[in-house]
DNA sequence: CAGTGGTCTAGACCACTGC
DNA sequence: CAGTGGTCTAGACCACTGT
């Protein structure tokens, strides 16, 4: 009776150039490809595979860093190392600011997670009127301050973006852009009653590794990206009215655009 | 004269809970954060760093491997540890498939390219008839066989993104768009020629660690993410006529996007 | 408690770079 | 050649998990 390592994994090449932490990663990278090991699933203990390719804990401990680092592993201290479990991906649609989804009680985010069967929390929401970084205040039209609207989106309990939106001061101060609940159909509702009619959006994606500050923000596993998406909101003047800087765990998340073929 | 490291990195903290490689990965990460050191600047070397701190060279790999991790450092065998430049990103724009930009001899990548002062080049062309993935296939309703055209891009010698193109073989076999050079406009003009009007595009995106293929292929540094779009082209019938799935650098790369706000 | 991963030491030898 | 990072060993002690 082999232990678990021995049944799923192969030997070593010695005469090969590729260091030895490398061809470990790769028996178990195949290995979880192949669905011998599944999501959530144990791997092997650093002890069991230091037995079976009788190898030293730190070759071991180098072959999971670098499954860490491709998102294929988790640690878990104290408990052993897992596959990394495929969260349910969020779908954006791009018609997800249009004006029919905007006549409820709640939030785009509150309706379509509900819609999809979660339970969506919003948590730490803050709103403060600042002077704007040097980006910001070039894509408003340079306003001296701005108001900020910073809030983080749970899905079951799991934090899955963060986002703040900036308005010129000007236009927000004063009105139920600055309270804490802007009421039905948001921030863009309220610009709409305001005169501001919008036009339309632009976003900018990216995608990049997280700071620590985001990694502890989102609770993010090693080897997940974020995606970070700034969406510009123009009224029929052409003005730009709000800029909302979001930063999503990009395993959380699928973005969907449709683009017309003129 | 004291050496690099002690002019610009401050001391431990025996007292903190923070383990030491994570206080000297803080130091480096703040010291490149105020500009302390630059884009491709060089690190101190890790023997530089065993002296100032008095820990053992482990440690200070430890470190290192964090800052590369987060994407802000690129060790170089043999010269050192140096901060990751950031090459020049390529905007794409949501227009960039508009007929208007189609009537030209060359490809929307080389044009867009050189019109950025860049220098394109197309790689490794490959047109195979393949049988599909099942999710190839379910985007492009379920036909037996397609006709795969793959390709790298590099700009100015870099590869930034690698792309395969599936036609329905019924449609594509014996057209242009199943030569290497399928013309002016690429196959998008061909297919239009050929009766199927296009309506619309729809593009997916995703944001993930590489694997070690894409690694190769993009030359990838670690502690940069890809972005996975599948842009799925609709003729004015509704028929989907081509699926389009591209790896791109993440770091090498904004996506733009317009939203109507309808 | 035993088993797990997290941190750290003090060496060793190798491969690559630049002078 | 000296200096750099890449790989590997054989230990040590700690913190966290589950029984």
């Amino acid at each position: 009776m082999p232990p678990l390592a021995s049944g799923l994994l192969g030997a070593l090449d010695p005469t090969s150039d590729r260091a030895v932490f490398r061809q470990i990663a790769d028996q178990l990278r195949e290995a979880i490809d192949k669905q011998r090991f599944r999501e959530g699933d144990k791997l092997p203990s650093e002890t069991e595979l230091v037995e079976h390719f009788g190898v030293s804990r730190m070759t071991v401990r180098n072959a999971f860093s670098l499954l860490q680092g491709e998102g294929l592993a988790v640690s878990e201290h104290g408990k052993g190392v897992f596959v990394r479990p495929r969260p349910p991906v969020r779908r954006l649609a791009s018609d997800r600011f249009a004006r029919r989804h905007r006549d409820q009680g709640k939030s785009a985010f509150t309706v379509e997670a509900e819609a999809a069967g979660s339970r969506p929390e919003v948590d730490g929401l803050e709103v403060k009127e600042e002077r704007p970084s040097q980006d910001i205040a070039a894509r408003l039209g340079s306003p001296r301050k701005v108001l900020a609207r910073r809030r983080r989106y749970l899905l079951d309990g799991r934090p899955v973006e963060f986002a703040t939106s900036y308005l010129p001061l000007d236009l927000a101060r004063n009105t139920p852009i600055a309270e804490p609940n802007p009421g039905p159909g948001g921030i863009y509702a309220r610009l709409e009653e305001m005169g501001h009619r919008l036009d339309h959006f632009e976003e900018e994606i990216r995608a990049r590794m997280p700071s620590p500050t985001e990694v502890r923000t989102l609770h993010l596993a090693s080897g997940v990206p974020v995606i970070h998406l700034v969406r510009t909101a123009f009224n029929t003047d052409g003005r730009a009215v709000e800029v909302c800087d979001t930063v999503m765990a990009a395993d959380a998340y699928v973005l969907a655009y449709q683009l017309p073929a003129t």
